[in-house]
DNA sequence: AATGTCCTCAACCGCATGGGA
DNA sequence: TTCCCATGCGGTTGAGGACAT
């Protein structure tokens, strides 16, 4: 199998799937399907977006990228801090960790921690040793100051301004009806409800049977438009991860009471 | 300007886990 | 109880940009 390098054009010969960096075209298919149709199933996903990825694929760019809740840019000393206490505590566990903070993931802490944290924090629990016990458990007490932090290691001048995704640029404000601003202000995307839905591919109805919602606590949009539900529902799709349907839920809601 | 080296971070891989049949 | 499958997690990779020579 011939197996080319990771690149926005890299495809796996053998299975006609892209790997790789992920282009705008399908960032934009991809968020256009969720905001649709809201977290299913990740094995369907893609084929009903009309992206030739794998499930995992689109569910790892989602989590880690497009997610509205997603925070983009540096991090900030607070959360430095929050970083390296909590990785104190439990070691590697990212996920853990990345739960202790709004809008960052296990993945973009991960990697600031190898490249920004790790040797702060080795200099500064071998500082702590060699000023004694006592000595550590005044520091543990006393976050160490913003500017020691940048002393071991400097922004970078691509730090700054990082967050230079295609998806996260700001657009036009859309304007007139109410689901432009909704999709806007909430999920972080810079298209307007009429140009994410010019996106959206016909959904084969064999993939996702009309019951679906209702057995599995999801709803499709048209059951979203005129949602009638209870909290258990809006409480499921929040378990969803999915930001944006669930506030369009509890905007719908409100209405409708 | 050209080349080499280092650094960052998005994405992949393999394994673990949990839930349903 | 066992098996299967989808999802989650953490380690690792490598493309591309920044910086040094």
């Amino acid at each position: 199998m011939v197996k080319y390098s990771r690149s926005a054009s890299s495809t796996t010969v053998k299975t006609c799937l892209r790997k790789g960096a992920w282009s705008l075209e399908e960032d934009q298919k991809l968020k256009a399907y969720i905001h649709r149709y809201g977290i299913r199933n990740w094995v369907v996903t893609p084929k009903a977006a009309g992206l030739l990825r794998t499930g995992k694929s689109c569910r790892l760019r989602w989590m880690n990228y497009l997610r509205p809740s997603i925070k983009h840019g540096n991090f900030s000393h607070e959360e430095d801090e929050t970083i390296i206490k909590l990785h104190q505590q439990m070691g590697n566990r990212w996920s853990t960790i990345a739960s202790g903070l709004t809008g960052r993931t296990d993945n973009e802490i991960k990697n600031h921690w190898h490249t920004n944290l790790k040797n702060y924090s080795m200099k500064n629990n071998n500082l702590l040793q060699e000023a004694g016990k006592d000595q550590i458990e005044i520091d543990q007490k006393t976050p160490p100051e913003d500017d020691d932090i940048l002393l071991y290691n400097p922004p970078k001048q691509s730090n700054i301004n990082a967050d230079c995704s295609p998806s996260s640029s700001s657009g036009d404000q859309p304007a007139g009806v109410i689901y432009n601003q909704i999709i806007e202000e909430n999920s972080g995307s810079s298209e307007t409800y009429v140009e994410l839905q010019s996106l959206w591919d016909p959904v084969p109805a064999e993939l996702f049977p009309m019951d679906y919602g209702t057995t599995h606590g999801f709803l499709f949009p048209n059951s979203l438009w005129g949602f009638q539900g209870n909290t258990s529902t809006l409480a499921s799709y929040y378990d969803a991860g999915d930001d944006v349907s669930a506030y369009l839920l509890m905007q719908v809601n409100e209405e409708s009471v």
